[in-house]
DNA sequence: GTGAAAGCGCTAACAC
DNA sequence: GTGTTAGCGCTTTCAC
């Protein structure tokens, strides 16, 4: 097993050019005899060959590796991306390898580091800040495509949800049906993703003259659980009862938000109206009327990919990239 | 920016083992003087050193990198199990770089010559079947650790949770709390895990006297969301109403069963009782009794780490290591 | 149709 | 304290 090509060739006493010319197919192209090509085929079922891909690498300067660097797998949304991207890469020959940055920046910028120690073919990131974004830039020489954070920076190549329409679409659907008041718990407003949801939440609230909304806005720190639950802790130190209807700012703020409301009731109130982020399953599980915004994680990939090959053929940067979201209804359950 | 230890021997008129000695850390102990040193390290300040990682592997036959090889990442359960292995992988200095077969085993087995070519240092895998397992055995040349599936090769390094145990638990709480009938909706249970579970489930009602066990139990092909639709539609052509207690032998099956109920009634009947593998927060959104069988990743992590490391101080198997489960109950939504 | 040789950037062993 | 060298296994180029 694993012989190398200079073994087989001494092995078989014939030399090394021809070996090769026959493991990589060119047997017909440069007349190789029926006689040795056989000789090398029976030796190979035999024995079995593997190419050694750091050799390859070192003289061909590649990997046929390409780098995604997001913040947790754990997240549905990104796990699935993860997914796609790695099966479009893998069509193309390209290994995907997936790290985690658990939104810490300076783990990010080390597994940058590392991803260019490895010499990857080019850097898939989902940036945790506008300095993570230009530290990259700065380190790392091949390919870098953008993912899930605007920073408004023309000059990159990034791939986004379009938040500011898919949110405003949210929140026109939510109040076309009636639901008002309507509240809105954010995560981390620093970060864009977020903020712009916050925005087409308080666009479509403005254009429907409606001024006070900023008392329905609640804010945390970051998009975690634990954020969605002082979120909705903090709902009631303002309010007696639960809210008639908010949006979430994504899932992870969403369970925490109805875990709260489920220890203070021993439920959760049938008759809530729920808004959130990414589309899930399991939000199926609850009886009551949800709208659910979610990511089309194929878009991102296309758009993703296509941008990594320009990159790597030379041409200049693509730009942003938005990508539409689309609204999945269900009604509350009947009784 | 990303001189090789050549360019920068030259650049400064010093030979290449002094910048190499410098740069790893070892000019105290070779007495480096401080005035070279510093030329170092200001040059490298200035342009960057990174190291070649793809002829370091040549020259040392080793990667740093582990390989991981599930089913899918948008499965909780496995998307868990890679972010806690790459943590603790990269706590060791490793390099973790995960790929998934879809439960196809042409592609695991691509896989696995894949990860060979690259000459990753060791390999976690899943393995969709006794013949894929074997297939890894003989082609796969270093140090193999399975996850997940037991096929009862005692030879191999192995590590799985208590199914059986688990299953017996999470039925006898069922039964204790006086859910009886209680159906067993199994996906595919030509694979131990799922036969293990529903071992544990049959084994339980024996224990108890109940003979018509056999009725009790559905299962289908696999073990996706449409599996979990079909069981739950082939139950009712076989009865009137939804069962007034199940367990779904995994959350794709749940999300399948639940999902027909919601469809034929509208909403799911409050006063079932629920019985699950794998945990999920949101399975809190379920007014439902609901209990919840956990797998313990971090158990299963430091264990697969553990016989990993083993494997690569040349050690023999330390075989099969059996992980507990923990079981959460939801009790019922107040109304 | 087949062979020989240089070189990718690193490590390790040995020389001065 | 510093310098030289061989060689990991592959690709590419030129030679016969």
């Amino acid at each position: 097993m694993a012989k190398t090509v200079e073994q087989i060739a001494k092995a078989l006493g014939i030399s090394i050019t021809t070996v090769r010319l026959v493991l990589n197919g060119k047997a017909g192209q440069y007349r190789i005899s029926a006689k040795t090509q056989s000789k090398i085929d029976s030796y190979v079922a035999e024995y079995g060959y593997t190419i050694n891909h750091a050799a390859r690498s070192l003289k061909l300067n590649k990997t046929d590796t390409l780098g995604l660097i997001i913040p947790r797998l754990s997240n549905l949304f990104f796990s699935t991306l993860a997914e796609k991207l790695e099966i479009r890469c893998r069509e193309a020959g390209y290994q995907l390898t997936t790290s985690c940055t658990y939104s810490d920046t300076e783990r990010e910028n080390t597994l940058v580091e590392t991803m260019q120690q490895r010499n990857v073919d080019g850097l898939f990131v989902v940036p945790s800040s506008l300095q993570a974004q230009n530290h990259h830039l700065k380190r790392f020489t091949k390919p870098l495509v953008f993912l899930d954070r605007d920073f408004s920076d023309s000059e990159v190549a990034l791939v986004v949800s379009d938040n500011v329409n898919g949110s405003a679409a949210l929140t026109t659907a939510m109040i076309d049906a009636g639901k008002l008041p309507l509240f809105f718990m954010a995560g981390d407003i620093q970060q864009p993703t977020i903020r712009q949801r916050l925005q087409g939440f308080t666009d479509v609230l403005a254009g429907h003259g409606i001024s006070e909304n900023s008392a329905w806005v609640l804010t945390a720190r970051h998009n975690r659980r634990e954020d969605g639950q002082l979120l909705m802790q903090r709902f009631f130190e303002l309010h007696q009862d639960a809210p008639p209807a908010f949006i979430a700012s994504s899932l992870p703020v969403l369970e925490g938000a109805l875990n709260v409301l489920r220890e203070r009731y021993g439920y959760i109130p049938v008759e809530m109206n729920i808004g959130t982020f990414d589309e899930h399953p399991m939000l199926g599980f609850l009886p009551n009327n949800t709208w659910s915004m979610r990511q089309d994680e194929d878009a991102w990939v296309e758009h993703a990919f296509q941008a990594m090959t320009l990159g790597m053929e030379g041409e200049t940067s693509p730009g942003k990239s938005v990508i539409p979201m689309t609204l999945t209804h269900r009604r509350r359950a009947a009784v």
